[in-house]
Parts: structure tokens; sequence; C-alpha cells
DNA sequence: TTAATATATGAACATTTATTAAATTGTTCA
DNA sequence: TGAACAATTTAATAAATGTTCATATATTAA
């Protein structure tokens, strides 16, 4: 149940969201085209944080090629929450 | 995106997983048989301010009788979360 | 009406989380 | 080597959360 919430904490946060529906797209992907993709306002020091936490959680994976760090899902099941939360909890 | 953050953070911690974990066992149930079924140090104190805010977010629902207060969970389709989460992000 | 029970509320405090800026590491290329 | 780029780390601060305690509200029973 603490592993869970871990989890659930690690994930729950409008632009963690943002990443997750981005990779579930088109995995893996690099900070900075990430960051592109989130929005105007992104600044690759946030994502930097925002991505190190979810890997810290095992969301994701990180794989370097170059200059760059590619991510990608750990486990896509876990896309699955999506689908439990639509039409739900409408406060 | 904000709205299902708003969801996954009204859930994202041990006690209200444990909460719903008891709920969909055993739905309806009321504050003092819910807060026994917790643990020993459960404080009912505590109990209503987890309750409170998960109702708020539309994930429990509520009934009073009598001096009873009876909570439900709202739609059953959110505890698939448990199944998309286990096996998911060892970290 | 008073007492007892069930739950909720509000304040206070410690802890955690999110955001931003600045400095740092690592990689590639001229 | 050193300039340019990609990403991480650190530090500072603001904001949100979790917990406990004290108090308040509501319901029922005596």
């Amino acid at each position: 149940m603490e592993h869970a919430a871990k989890v659930l904490k690690a994930i729950a946060h409008p632009v963690k969201l943002e990443i997750l529906k981005i990779l579930a797209a088109a995995e893996p992907m690099d900070v900075t085209t990430l960051c592109g993709h989130v929005g105007m306002d992104c600044q690759i020091s946030m994502m930097s944080h925002h991505l190190a936490k979810m890997k810290d959680n095992g969301v994701l994976t990180s794989q370097k090629h170059g200059k760059q760090v590619f991510y990608s899902i750990a486990n896509r099941k876990l896309l699955n929450i999506f689908n439990c939360i639509e039409n739900c909890g409408d406060a």
C-alpha cells in the first residue's frame, strides 16, 4: 500500500500526467522534445525534476544517447490509470 | 488533465488507499467502524479529514443515518487503479 | 434540558512538493 | 582545447499536505 501510494504520488500532477500521455504516444523521447510538447512555458529544469521523480519511483526508464537522454514508460500497464479516472470522481 | 491530477492526489496516500480497499470490500461503512479497520493508531479526526477530501474530489459519497455517516465509493471503476499499479513501477 | 455519542471543523505545526534560477556535469564538434 | 549543447543538480523559496489537538455541531437518549 505504501508502494502504491508512492507511485500515485509520483504521477499525481498535471504536468506529470501530460508527460505520461506524450510518452504513451511516442516513446522514447528526449527531454527537450518532451518539453516542447508540454507547452510554451515549459522549462527544462522543471522537466528534469519531474522526470527524475518518476524515474525514482519506477514509472519511467531512461537511456542516454550522446548528449540526449531518452525517457520511456517502464510499464505501459500503468497507462490504464487514465481509463480508471475518466468519468470518475466528478466533483 | 487537471481533474485527473486532483483525483489522483485525493487518493495518493497509504491511509486513503486503505480506506478505498476497506470500502471496496464492505460499503457503505460508518466512520468509526472504518477507523477500526484501518488500525490501532487511527484517529477519528484524521479519518474525517481524509474522507472529506476524498468526498470533495468526488471519490466517495456519504449518507447520514442518525448520528452516523456512512461512506461509499462513488464509482467502483476507480478500483481498477489497484490493478494498474500492482507489478508496476518497482523502484 | 442535559449528557453522551458520532462526526466535522479550524488552527497550528512539521513535512513534503513544486517552481525557478544558478551552477555543474557530460558530450560532441570545430 | 574550448565553445556549444543537453541534461542534471543544488539551493532558495513558495505552496500544498498530513497530523494532532481543541473545539464545534448534530443526533439521540435519559
